[in-house]
DNA sequence: TATTAAAGTTAGCCATGTCTAACAAATATT
DNA sequence: AATATTTGTTAGACATGGCTAACTTTAATA
């Protein structure tokens, strides 16, 4: 009924319009974000429209009706769960995990995710932290913070990251970090908004880009 | 590069052959088991053959090329190797696992099967007996027959079923038949070929057509 | 062998979803 | 406000893979 690239444009609206709370997604964010032309974006979106997934008027914002909200929240317990799967049992890296739950979310099957979870012995968070939905769609919003907006001096707890990409996460490898290392904010460089972390008794400095995209919780 | 559409037909090709060894394998057969047209069937052969997958010349006899096989042997290997999980892992029934591990075998990471067969401890059969290939597509032929072939008097062990679908396996375990059930054929009958059943202190008659999709070991 | 039946093929159509090129609308900038 | 730039849309083409209808081979049988 719903065909796996449907699912994609619709678990891309749900990210983008989650992201930016108040900015418009638009079609060229969202043809970027599933490396498609702005063009296919608007055909699609038309078609998407028609099936009540997608509420926009032309050039307007795009967004979620509560059945596509819907799709996308479970697609997204998917992937979590998956994610969790391949790292837990399956020994894959964190950087590892991601690819290939996204094709594995596509699997449709209510009893085989209820018993991933129950196998998984319910887990709350993914690999990367971010917290699982649960069956009925609820997922309680964590009060993170991103590590970019700390002043200088805070501590924290990084909870989770913001890019799953491949590459992002070796560079947060390679740089020592990790879900749950704490980190002191011991300088911001006016001069192009870097930061100087310390944790585990070292000291890195880290791009503004960089610190966009990690989530901490302030201690 | 490979559509797991490409994926189904090599499949399909592969168990038809695999199946009446000699017999030839058509268009028509191959395209029941696909559900769907012959037409269809012989738009996509073509392009198949063009792809080097499989060989064949027009109205001619259907088989795969060396780079065909290994493509339908892998797919094997991770269809079995997800139903070992479905029903080692997550307590799905013998029965329930056939097309979950349809949609499962088309996602391609070498990693992910070889890791999932350590998960399993690498199994050497799948729920329904099935020997699982191992990842260089090596696997042995067991000396197994068909519960039909069997003479009066003879006694063997249910190994493997022909038959994956959810009709036929609910019916045999309705039956009280699982893998390794010791079974002795009591009596065949000239009429209609039907046969008498011993096994676990009760005697049950089959039609014919149920003992040609039974597998046994004569003992 | 001649004819009929079964199996296989081709042509032309549809649906999905992508693309480029050309156009339209909405923002920004002067 | 007028123009320029960015953003979004439509039209028309292409690729995949299915379908029906009509036709051709091959196989079966009278």
């Amino acid at each position: 009924m719903i065909s796996s690239n449907v699912e994609d444009y619709l678990k891309a609206i749900f990210q983008l319009s989650s992201e930016d709370e108040e900015k418009k997604v638009g079609t060229n964010q969202l043809a970027e974000y599933l490396n498609i032309k702005p063009a296919s974006a608007s055909v699609m979106l038309k078609k998407l429209r028609t099936r009540e997934l997608v509420s926009y008027e032309k050039y307007g914002r795009i967004g979620l009706t509560p059945k596509g909200w819907n799709i996308a929240v479970a697609l997204i317990r998917r992937h979590r769960l998956w994610e969790t799967f391949l790292h837990q049992k399956l020994n894959f890296t964190w950087d590892e995990v991601h690819e290939l739950a996204h094709d594995l979310e596509h699997i449709q099957s209510e009893k085989l995710i209820r018993e991933l979870d129950k196998h998984l012995g319910y887990p709350s968070h993914d690999p990367h932290g971010h917290i699982i939905p649960d069956e009925k769609g609820n997922f309680s919003k964590d009060e993170r913070v991103l590590l970019a907006n700390l002043a200088q001096g805070e501590k924290c707890r990084l909870v989770s990251v913001r890019d799953s990409s491949a590459e992002f996460l070796k560079y947060v490898t390679q740089l020592g970090l990790a879900l749950s290392t704490e980190i002191e904010v011991r300088e911001i460089r006016d001069f192009d908004g870097s930061l100087l972390l310390a944790y585990d008794n070292r000291m890195e400095s880290v791009s503004r880009k960089f610190a966009e995209n990690i989530f901490v919780k302030i201690l």
